[in-house]
DNA sequence: CTGTTAGCGCTTTCAA
DNA sequence: TTGAAAGCGCTAACAG
């Protein structure tokens, strides 16, 4: 590989002169820089990445972590990242933190280890107060599908109580009022949030919030499974069932389809996320959107703003969830 | 951050003492090597692997490009990847091709730009012959999913023709003869084997291959929509649809269901891949399984192996597809 | 507009 | 077993 100084002796300019042109720096004549990319052609050179980033201390490389690398979610929303910060040069360094403290910990230190310009971590199991003191350190860090307090500037999450609202207000207005409930692991920030959102709907309509119809999964279509059976279990009626994400509706639906149910006729559901595959299971999934791809670019807007200095770019920092209206809820009133 | 040059200073040693420790030399007393690990802790101090890498002309970094980051093939083909090289403290750098040839020369340049020690790249608009320049080149690249002839050494593969006459062999064995194929991209060699083995497995139990029968899609559920709404205009009798992967099979199912089918009954549908959501769609898909996970930890012990002169890891090459059965396809021969 | 000259923080001969 | 010193390929003052 040519290397800048052989680029120089051939274009007969200093390494200076080089350096600017591969850095378009403006201030080298048309006829230099003319020269310059000539030899450059020539010798089929290319600059050492490495090498620039150890003299100008920036790597152009932004760490990401999410939970899983498969899975809808982050799939799309890794999606959204990657698009946006590689339209500007910037590569996207992966890892996964497997939702557990220790891992996310570890991941995010890996990363940091890398010499990454800014961290993109979607983090679920480390506490706010351990996310102050890594905020603190040398790399930039910023959250994705979280809110925290005094970091708020740092975070890029969706309103998830207002999604859990809309979810169950939406049951209740088609005239369920015996209504279960299946959500995500409880030290999850985004259950929480979704079941606060859940009381409060029942709440607003005199309705109380009923143990026996809850039941804590996995945010895995296992969780939909073994979800619905401890509420079928208990023998408690209710006629349709809310759950935290998609992905447990799912598991849900294909339990209950198991045992004789007959969709969304003998029970309604009700997801969360819009996942690809909700308009593509049956009954079609009714659930509530969350804009994760737009969240991802945006999160990548917010790196390219404040570490690289990029003008002009409006940051949103608080996404609002939105209803998808599909088949999976009967409508009782109508009815 | 501190540096090696304060880490040595502190522990009263040089320079190359301190790498020493950091790279696990053994020829450095235990007394010494206490010293420099008592400085290094008391400084905080943590190697700076730019630097590392601009000095040893190693990364540690595995470049990756996928057709998309979403999609369910694709994340549990990363995770794989991912998971076998971060437990050996490589990181992967992952970008996009969008199966178009283009992006794919552009993503595989950015990743060679990025001077990764070795690529895994799944591409699938790029031909042969332009694979054989790309591997000559000074990074070693690996290919995820093809066959390419002269780069055997370099593929991880499946054997989408056995794949594809698997699925066509099990349908006719449930006495379906009307059998219609949407297939993938024709210019995607996975498209082009599964319907080879699925012609040869027609061939076998003399049926002929016939072009009404035959549409061509994207992979994606929208083509699973377009081909059997197609295939429906065309007033031809089929009892059975397989299509090319599960994406467009749910596809399929879901224009069948909307359009007055009753599943399995009237229409029997086949996928391939056995992507995780294959198993809650409705009915439980049938299809062919394809364990690119696995195929993702291979290729990345490849890179070990090649890269990073792991001894003892011995190398598949070529993967076997299996049949996964479940309720998409009815029996008529029992029946 | 162009060139000179120090580094960036680490690895790796080579000698001792 | 340890240290000295020469780079790795590039950037960024500074001087001219």
């Amino acid at each position: 590989m040519a290397t800048i100084y052989e680029v120089s002796k051939l274009a007969g300019v200093s390494l200076a002169t080089v350096s600017r042109v591969i850095n378009n720096n403006p201030r080298v004549s048309d006829k230099t820089r003319q020269k310059v990319e000539i030899a450059m052609s020539e010798l089929g050179y290319r600059p050492n990445s490495i090498a620039q980033s150890l003299a100008s201390n920036c790597t152009n490389s932004i760490g990401i972590m999410v939970s899983e690398l498969h899975g809808p979610f982050f799939g799309q929303m890794m999606a959204g990242i990657e698009a946006e910060l590689r339209a500007f040069g910037k590569h996207v360094i992966i890892t996964t933190g497997h939702s557990e403290q220790d891992k996310e910990k570890e991941g995010i230190d890996f990363l940091i280890s890398r010499n990454c310009d800014a961290l993109i971590v979607h983090v679920e199991a480390i506490c706010d107060e351990d996310l102050h003191k890594l905020t603190q350190g040398d790399t930039p860090i910023y959250y994705m599908s979280r809110s925290i307090e005094g970091l708020e500037e740092h975070c890029i999450h969706l309103n998830n109580e207002l999604g859990g609202y809309l979810a169950t207000k939406t049951v209740i207005e088609q005239g369920h009022t015996d209504i279960a409930y299946i959500t995500g692991p409880e030290f999850k920030p985004d259950s929480q949030d979704r079941l606060a959102g859940h009381k409060r709907a029942l709440a607003e309509h005199n309705l109380n919030f009923d143990k026996d119809l809850y039941y804590i999964g996995d945010f895995k279509e296992t969780g939909g499974r073994d979800g619905i059976k401890a509420l079928l279990a208990k023998k408690v009626n209710f006629s349709a069932l809310i759950c935290a994400n998609d992905e447990m509706a799912s598991g849900a639906m294909t339990y209950a389809r198991e045992h004789g149910f007959i969709l969304p006729q003998d029970l309604s559901i009700m997801g969360f996320d819009n996942i690809i595959f909700s308009r593509h299971i049956y009954p079609k999934l009714t659930t509530i959107d969350n804009p994760v791809n737009e969240m991802g670019h945006m999160a990548a807007k917010l790196v390219l703003k404040n570490v690289y200095k990029h003008k002009n770019i409006t940051i949103k920092h608080s996404f609002e969830p939105s209803l998808i209206l599909r088949d999976s809820i009967t409508n009782l009133v109508t009815a």
